[in-house]
DNA sequence: CAAATATTTGCAACGCGTTATAAAGTGAAT
DNA sequence: ATTCACTTTATAACGCGTTGCAAATATTTG
């Protein structure tokens, strides 16, 4: 049901298919970004049907996952090459997503933007799949090695670590940040997630670098080109009723 | 040009329909929750044309912002009556906030989800209007009572502190989480924040928060009627295709 | 009052994600 | 080779957010 059917012609050839419509929805998305994705594109790039990659993936989020995890899987067992003590390990996993952020910003904005809208079922997938065991392995680690505390919950500090590097992401999915800024703030998030719960031995390396990424924060805000600061649409506030 | 036109009737009357387009638009929400709140059923609920709300308000989310900032108008200054330290007030702000979801779950949960997944430019409204002013200003107390080092960079801790608690919301929003659960995370995260960037004095007992915030959150993940212990970590298929 | 201007209305249209349907194609087993 | 189960294809359709446009309506101005 699971080994023979891959041998088999039909899951085979299903199998096949899926992978090259994976392949399209990344050179589609590639090729036109966000705005120029679209399932009937995908269907005109892969040369199928419009119905195919429903029968194959079931909506267009999973095909985004699919491939948001093929692309991963290229890159996985990078960070176990890294050199780095248990605790500098968390912040060259940052480098190294940014770092393939920057090489194709477009595809990664598009897919990652895909994968966090519309918030379907598949969202929770984020923090629960390899990425969760991923930064769980790492917390583990850490405690191990004597620079997190032994009271830490791996799962549920892990899920705090992947929704603050998410948030990041999102920032820089969305506006127009930089690389370096989407990179401060997921430095600054990890090293105050961290320090909250380091060992004093280890905590005070970790708050000296959170308040160097709020410095470079800082630097980075104050030379933004200048927005004007007001929402597009601002009439509806009328705040200010403090005192009643 | 501000005033003059309040009293005048065009901008009078634009007002006078915005408001009456934001009620309906509550309305619609309490009665047929996030699917059935579509700009057409909106159109027919406020008595007015398709393309008067766009008119008035330009798209969706913007309506979705109204509705939203209209109802924190209502409890804003809430805060202001409740007698707590510096530090716990924080703890404070979700407790009123998760309070108000539980009276309405089905309405804050369409209008949270349509305001955090639409992707849009407004999104960055949510940490710097009225918002990100109220972390700023708990913060800059917090700073100034001693509770947190001196070093704390306002907007930027306060942005963290925002993204913490939106990232909370949003898994409440999207899977199927108590408002325990919800309260539990966000107090987690901010336990965990303010930790990390909080005086000798006040640390100990933000981490010992942060730790039973933790055993609270395992309790709850225990008694799920899904699976047992542990956060979801079952693989999204991917059907094999690892070793080539 | 009438004239000028601003706004809403009704409606058609676009592209979107998604689904249903019947017809055509495919691989495996007899 | 023929049958059988399965899958893809083409196409139409649905409701969605959004926009454009001429006509109707409301408001300000003379």
């Amino acid at each position: 049901m699971t080994i023979d059917d891959l041998r088999s012609g039909h899951e085979a050839g299903k199998e096949r298919r899926r992978r090259a419509i994976t392949k399209a929805a990344r050179r589609l998305m590639q090729k036109t970004g966000r705005t120029g994705f679209s399932m009937r594109a995908l269907a005109e790039e892969a040369g199928v049907s419009v119905a195919t990659p429903y029968n194959l993936f079931g909506s267009k989020q999973a095909i985004m996952y699919a491939v948001l995890d093929a692309d991963i899987e290229q890159y996985s067992g990078r960070l176990d090459q890294v050199d780095a003590d248990e605790l500098q390990i968390f912040f060259e996993a940052i480098k190294i997503s940014t770092s393939r952020y920057a090489t194709e910003p477009a595809f990664y904005k598009a897919v990652l933007f895909a994968v966090y809208s519309d918030g379907g079922k598949e969202y929770r997938a984020m923090f629960s799949g390899p990425r969760h065991a991923m930064w769980r392995r790492l917390v583990v680690a850490a405690r191990d090695a004597g620079l997190l505390v032994k009271e830490v919950d791996p799962d549920a500090f892990a899920l705090q670590l992947g929704r603050s590097f998410f948030a990041s992401i999102l920032e820089w999915v969305q506006d127009e940040q930089s690389i370096e800024e989407l990179e401060a703030w997921a430095q600054y998030g990890f090293a105050l997630l961290l320090a909250a719960m380091a060992t004093p031995a280890a905590a005070p390396a970790l708050r000296l670098k959170a308040i160097e990424s709020q410095k470079q924060l800082g630097r980075l805000w104050r030379q933004r080109p200048k927005e004007s600061g007001k929402p597009p649409i601002q009439n509806i506030q009328t705040v200010g009723s403090r005192g009643k």
